[in-house]
DNA sequence: TATATTTGTAAGTAAATACTTACTTAAAGG
DNA sequence: CCTTTAAGTAAGTATTTACTTACAAATATA
């Protein structure tokens, strides 16, 4: 994972715009060039193919996640202030940039490639482990209930996550996603608690 | 809605196949009649467009659905079992048919057509506005608790449903969904009981 | 200043894809 | 039996798409 040049950070970022107006399919390598005012053939001059600028996005949204969950769960709050955090990680990042939303959550879309998928489920076993972490380490220290299953309530937490952004996607952002996000946060401690 | 031929239902039946081998990107009319033992042309005799196989395939799907969650709503159950028998009715259906899955979560696929997610938007409408009714009802009888708005109660679960069928088609089905839909229907059902 | 490298372009290519057309065969009906 | 209609095919078309090539200009370097 070398650095990127100023011109395919530009490429980049361009291409999350795209995304962002016109969804996925709208990534087109004739779109992406009319956006940067170069050529088709000028944006081949720094990446070898459409894949590798996704799997940029990709994994530079990884990475970014990476490391705000690390933050998040080495950090000495309360487990159900872990949780908070996890949430508005989330609800923010897609609130502000919509087009990860967009590729996240276009799972199947990429024909013959299925390392795009991998990076995705990545993401979710990333957020996984970290919701385990800090549910199993709040059920030692009694604020979280242990009549349920660790994975069922890691389910639980990310599905209505996703379903909430999902929503937002499929009505066209009709509704303000932080505030639903946190009401809904609101709710599940409420559950879990001990 | 009119009925569909032989042919019809034969051609609707082959997509199916081809999408739960292939996923959705796999399902082109050369794939198609290949499937079929067909030419290409003879498809466009049974329909106007490859459009029109998919928006009968989801809205069948979506009568179905329809049919089952009536019924369920209107049976005398508790809210719980209700509850329980969405739940079944989904992990049942998914597992028996992933091509459905492959469908329904691939909302933003069609370009230039948002029909279909209009359908899938339709569909989820359907399962929030069933768990509604089942959900106050309970919370009017005692069955459930009255201290988290339904609407959040519904994103739980439909969120959490909709995970697992995700994670399940994100790990190659490598996991047997009804069992892991049991464990997660009791852990919903202990959350939300009063 | 001369040369080499980087970055660009215009104009392709090849493959995929949904759909059409002109024509043929099979079946149905009076 | 003859005509009409339904159902099929082979061979297209038009468009989109990711990617390539041959060449030119700009920029850096010696």
């Amino acid at each position: 994972m070398k650095e990127l040049s100023r011109r395919q950070l530009e490429i980049v970022g361009q291409a999350i715009e795209l995304i962002a107006e016109k969804s996925i399919q709208g990534l087109t390598i004739k779109n992406l060039s009319h956006k940067l005012g170069l050529s088709e053939g000028a944006i081949y001059r720094h990446f070898n193919s459409k894949f590798e600028i996704l799997l940029t996005i990709l994994s530079n949204f990884l990475k970014e996640a990476d490391k705000s969950l690390e933050t998040i769960c080495h950090s000495e709050e309360s487990a159900l202030k872990q949780i908070e955090s996890i949430f508005m990680y989330n609800f923010k990042t897609f609130n502000k940039r919509p087009a990860f939303a967009s590729v996240i959550f276009s799972e199947s879309i990429f024909q013959n490639d299925n390392r795009l998928s991998e990076e995705v489920l990545k993401l979710l076993n990333k957020h996984e482990s970290t919701l385990q972490c800090i549910i199993e380490n709040g059920q030692k220290r009694g604020e979280i209930r242990t009549d349920i299953q660790c994975d069922k309530l890691i389910s639980m937490i990310i599905g209505s996550i996703r379903y909430t952004v999902t929503k937002w996607r499929l009505t066209h952002f009709e509704f303000d996603l932080i505030t639903e996000g946190r009401i809904l946060l609101d709710s599940i401690q409420r559950l879990i608690k001990k």
